[in-house]
DNA sequence: AACTTATTTTAGTTGAGACTAAAAATAGAA
DNA sequence: TTCTATTTTTAGTCTCAACTAAAATAAGTT
């Protein structure tokens, strides 16, 4: 088995693949760590060792199969946990990210198995990103923010990037959540504020909030 | 807060205390934590440089009230986490240990009081062992081995010993199960064998099977 | 009381995983 | 291309929690 530590870089640098392509440099895995460069260099030095990352010294580095392996189990285990944490503990949103931190350390096959079938096997947590599958399969959403779509298209409300309770508290007041269905109905080019329609009810949108929305795009007929 | 191996290390001391009166001896905290009497001195020392522990030198520990309530708080969420992985998850008794010595650590105070609601404050956990409260209070059973309990003497299965698959197998066969009535009907004097009622069953019991079941004693009219 | 045995503590190491400070490599600008 | 600024790595420390080996204390026996 993997150290916490390990288990945290490891996710860490999955999520940093996830959204820039090619090597991952030292400082960008120190500062999602926050840690300092050098601690970060001795881990991924590590991680190297154990042909978890493939890493070339001022380079930068990215996971190995094995790598990817063990960080899939740990996000998987991370958003089974926060969807246990708010469908059945009632917890908000905002409030499951630090618990969820902590529970998908715990080693243990059979509870995670356990604990999805209880969930009912969820595609999706609380915040909209995609559960890997037993066998590390993620279901690829196209997940755009909502200031990136254009007029008339349409789409699910999956995620949320900001997740102060603030903002949060502004979707509830507007009763936008989570699996609502969000149509642009226009989009104003001088400040990239919108229209938009969430069931009977229209809402004007600043720039800002529309790229705090992440939206899974519905096509002709959803 | 504390360190993982610090609550372990209370949580340990805790329960020695629970069977032996006076100070623990530094091997009995040693065995228990699998580890060289060496390392548990050092260990008990940080504690008490954090006032966790009353220390003194080739005499043994005790905790302090400080300390009672740390490893009560943990002795408080391994049992519910033993409740949810029975109940909910549909573990078997035998299957739960590992996991909860893992979930005792988490750090929340609003996950266990939720936790705790969510399965409805259970007062026991599987294996009858009492479920401290949000204050530490310990409903105090008045728990007995079946070995110990006299002719025509009655009481519920709260609890079992040995926690082997083949032992509960066993008792899983005659249908008893924690919560079970159980009635002495005659002791064999000389090997200590039993004749019990279970419901409307008598079962022949050896010494070494009594001796592994934990009874809370109910007195006349219960 | 003296001696033996068992228990406990001290002293010194080790490995993880963090840190600081300094050296080395790379990248960007003149 | 050369110099400067930034990034990355190395070297050396620190703390936690374990270890071994050796010293100190307590307990039991004659």
């Amino acid at each position: 088995m993997y150290t916490r530590a390990e288990e945290n870089y490891l996710k860490c640098i999955f999520h940093l693949e996830q959204e820039q392509k090619g090597a991952i440099a030292t400082n960008a895995i120190a500062q999602m760590m926050n840690t300092k460069a050098s601690s970060a260099t001795d881990m991924i030095q590590r991680l190297a060792d154990k042909e978890l990352v493939a890493y070339r010294r001022y380079k930068g580095t990215s996971l190995t199969k094995e790598g990817v392996a063990v960080a899939v189990a740990v996000v998987r285990k991370h958003r089974l946990w926060e969807v246990f944490l708010v469908e059945k503990l009632n917890f908000q949103w905002d409030e499951v990210h630090e618990i969820a931190e902590q529970l998908e350390h715990i080693q243990s096959e059979e509870l995670i198995t356990r604990l999805d079938k209880f969930l009912d096997h969820p595609d999706y947590d609380p915040h909209g990103d995609p559960i890997p599958d037993k066998d590390g399969n993620i279901k690829k959403t196209e997940k755009k923010v909502l200031s990136d779509m254009s007029k008339n298209q349409q789409g699910i409300l999956v995620g949320v990037r900001e997740t102060s309770g603030e903002f949060l508290q502004y979707l509830d007041k507007r009763k936008i959540a989570i699996g609502s269905k969000i149509k642009v109905l226009g989009i104003e080019f001088f400040d990239g504020s919108m229209i938009i329609q969430v069931k009977e009810e229209q809402f004007f949108i600043s720039k800002k909030i529309a790229e705090n929305l992440y939206i899974q795009v519905l096509h002709k007929n959803q």
